[in-house]
DNA sequence: TCCGTGCTTGACAGGTTGTCAAGCCAAACG
DNA sequence: CGTTTGGCTTGACAACCTGTCAAGCACGGA
């Protein structure tokens, strides 16, 4: 706290004034690091898809986008909820709402019989949301010091072979 | 410490008369942890599977299996690692580690010609090691309920499809 | 018997979070 | 113009945590 009070020019006594307590100024800070990163103009590219395939394509693509923005609040918030029971509540709050925006595309891939044999929707999904996790950008761009294009390429051939029907392809 | 050392039946300060510190007492925890869950018998069934795919299956299986036992100090490691330079270089050994292991079983899948075409050795074997790390199985598994069994069923198919070449099949 | 080893007790410094009381200052208001 | 109000500062404080130190106790082996 006396660090973010340097480095925001007040005192450390201030900080308490508009923030209850530690995990509230970081749960404020990774709500406003979330709206402002996550425009409805980038929502409307997935939305907007000419086809199924497109808007998965178009899914990991603002993924690979949004990691880098958020990857701060979001692994700080990860560390904090470990400890913090209010921490632990707004990262499921969080990864809720991206797993229902993973459901949506799988949901739109299964309706157009593009979703591959063996798979069913929450299944896929809940495949879709673990591989694109901040942990797993993580592990492979921090870590293994890839590129996000590198990430974006390899993720979506992964996810592609693996969850949408071939055809012609 | 207070706690751990409550737990050992000791005192406080009897920890410091065997760990230099808090982070060397996590890092020998979790060190043990390994060699104890790690035995060579269930190394030994992937290198003497019969054929590559079979070795592939046999290492996510191994995963699934050390994972729920090493969730603890895995975890504690991730945690303690953002702020301690002594646990940062502990993790990237340990997952240097896995990744090398990672890396043989993707290599033996190459040498058979059973490696999906578009995939390369250092790549596949890098998406295999994201795919099965810890933070994915705690996502699944802790988050969202899935039990062992779901979690291997589903993480084999997926990486089976992605990265398996497709012939009979 | 003596001595070393492993542990205990108690105290301490330095760091953190969160709380409290008192006061300062500028802008808004009557 | 004086007063009040809101936002901030300063300084102090309690409670907790890590890591260190000094002194002493108990037991087992030489």
């Amino acid at each position: 706290m006396g660090e973010v009070a340097k480095q925001a020019g007040v005192s450390r006594q201030a900080l308490y004034l508009h923030f209850t307590d530690r995990t509230t100024l970081f749960l404020e800070v990774s709500r406003l690091a979330d709206s402002t990163a996550r425009t409805p103009a980038r929502q409307r590219r997935i939305d907007e898809a000419p086809t199924a395939r497109d808007a998965f394509r178009e899914a990991i693509a603002l993924q690979a986008f949004l990691k880098p923005r958020l990857k701060g609040v979001a692994t700080a918030l990860d560390v904090l909820r470990r400890n913090d029971p209010a921490a632990d509540v707004a990262w499921k709050e969080r990864e809720h709402a991206r797993l229902q925006r993973c459901e949506q595309v799988v949901q739109r891939l299964h309706d157009d019989g593009e979703l591959a044999s063996g798979w069913n929707v929450p299944t896929a999904a809940r495949c879709f949301w673990a591989v694109t996790s901040q942990r797993v950008w993580d592990d492979l761009v921090m870590d293994q010091g890839w590129s996000t294009t590198q990430y974006c390429i390899h993720i979506t051939a992964l996810l592609e072979d693996a969850l949408l029907a071939r055809e012609e392809r």
